[in-house]
RNA sequence: GCCAGGGUGGGGUAAUGGCCAUCCUAGGGGAUUGUGGUUCCCUCGAUCUGGGUUCAAUUCCCGGUCCUGGCCCCA
């Protein structure tokens, strides 16, 4: 025992069988759900050129990224994020795909970063993207979308909804700067901080409104506040469509959203029991295209955390476990045992042979681990042609002619729910 | 990058400046070779890492690393 036991890199995972099922599950209900609205599921490489992510977030995020340079000497990113990618990818595929681009993605993403809870090295991300469609029913259905997502996850969330009109309009008479910094005040929910910036900075008339719009949680409140700004019928507009969808949101005229190629309306989902990571969801409407070469394009899009609502669901029970058949043989009549697993296997059915030469004891004890039923194959049964099926959950035991097993095996499981749980808490 | 708290078999734990490092659980095998999950027996398996103090360190001190939480950041 000299050797030293390698373990995984900091800040990434192992996941066992039960993990990965309860994800697998969730996936496929997003995808499934993504489906429904008409959004087909796209992937980009795991890397990309370096500059793709300093176009869209600056020069700063290189130290944040698992960035490095190849043997070809092209500096390469792991990827940090989807949209960039997936937007790059709308640009090359060029003029021939069909208007308004309705798409989805799920992916692992990388990033330098201290771990914490809910954020690692490597995690996934769930997204869509509507690109070229510029309106109230746009909006609102990427927001429809997420909000049908995360609740086909099963996670209790809140949904946030603001417009950077608001805001900007708002400081339009403040310098970029100060703006920024009061955005960033804002979003960590230090109004006081915000309101100092603008009294050191000469806006001190601003104080007032400004702490005004962040509590205002009505369309007319904040119009009264901004007046009678150019996108109020818009805004109007989507409030009423989502309203008449039945979508359960907060109005919420402050969020930031930092980066300056968000335009408009920009949203985001709140789940609890995360600690300090409770945002799981985050979007809004933005221009990237023509930063990529492409023409300037109208698009919406948001990122699901998807580690971050398998937290969130850790305390739920995801997965119902399929029933498990064990076959229990003897050396002599290991061949039909090996044709019968075959057979149930063709139907679909999870069948465990042993493979170690264990003794009909011994399998036997492995199968009551393991699984729900047992079906012995002895020489009695291969000279009778038939099978013994032991139900392993009540120590029932029946005998049935091998032709009539498949019939009566499936029939068997329909009337046996799986005892086999195994469901570990999901930390 | 910063702060705090932690690292003993796979998981959960006890203890200790020296003696065989405790217990539970999980894993493997078995209890007259065709009946398990109960029971009994056997077995596998650990002091994160490097340095220092000491006759002697898993234990005390320092660094690193990893984990957990928070800060920063969050595309």
């Amino acid at each position: 025992m000299s050797t030293k036991i390698l373990t995984k890199p900091r800040g990434t995972r192992d996941m066992l069988p039960d993990e990965m099922e309860a994800r697998r599950e969730i996936e496929t209900r997003l995808r499934e759900c993504a489906r429904t609205f008409g959004y087909r599921e796209v992937a980009t490489p795991a890397f990309e050129e370096t500059e793709l992510f300093t176009i869209r977030s600056g020069e700063g995020i290189i130290s944040e990224m698992y960035a490095f340079e190849d043997k070809g000497n092209r500096s390469i990113s792991l990827r940090p994020e989807l949209t960039a990618p997936v937007l790059r990818m709308y640009v090359n595929e060029g003029r021939s795909l069909v208007k308004p681009v309705k798409w989805c993605y799920f992916g692992d993403c990388f990033r330098y970063e201290r771990p914490q809870k809910g954020r690692y090295r490597q995690f996934w991300q769930f997204g869509a993207e509507l690109i070229d469609a510029d309106s109230a029913l746009a909006d609102a259905e990427i927001i429809m979308l997420a909000y049908e997502l995360l609740k086909a996850a099963g996670v209790t969330f809140t949904l946030k909804i603001g417009d950077l009109a608001c805001m900007r309009t708002l400081l339009s008479e403040t310098s970029a700067e100060v703006q920024a910094a009061v955005r960033q005040a804002l979003d960590k929910r230090d109004s006081d901080k915000a309101a100092m910036l603008l009294t050191e900075n000469g806006h001190e008339h601003l104080v007032k409104p400004l702490l005004a719009l962040t509590k205002a949680t009505t369309l007319p409140e904040i119009f009264a506040i901004i007046g009678d700004i150019p996108q109020r019928e818009r805004i109007e507009e989507m409030c009423q469509i989502l309203d008449a969808a039945g979508v359960a949101y907060e109005l919420s005229p402050a969020i930031a959203r930092g980066l300056d190629y968000y335009v408009g309306v920009v949203f985001e989902a709140f789940a609890e029991g995360l600690g300090a990571e409770n945002q799981i969801m985050g979007g809004g409407a933005y221009r990237l295209a023509h930063l990529f070469g492409g023409e300037d394009t109208p698009s919406v899009g948001f990122a699901i955390g998807f580690d971050r609502i398998m937290v969130a669901l850790s305390n739920t029970q995801i997965i119902t476990p399929r029933p498990q058949i064990s076959i229990i043989y003897l050396p002599q009549t290991r061949d039909a045992a090996v044709r019968t697993a075959a057979m149930l296997r063709m139907l679909g059915i999870c069948v465990d042979l042993d493979l170690t030469g264990r003794s009909f004891s011994a399998q036997m004890k492995n199968a009551g681990k393991i699984a729900d039923a047992a079906i012995i194959i002895g020489k009695k049964e291969v000279e009778e042609d038939i099978v013994t099926v032991k139900n392993l959950k009540t120590g029932d035991q029946v005998q049935w002619s091998l032709s009539a097993l498949p019939e009566q095996i499936i029939e068997f499981l329909k009337h046996n729910e799986c005892k086999k749980q195994n469901i570990k808490s999901l930390q």
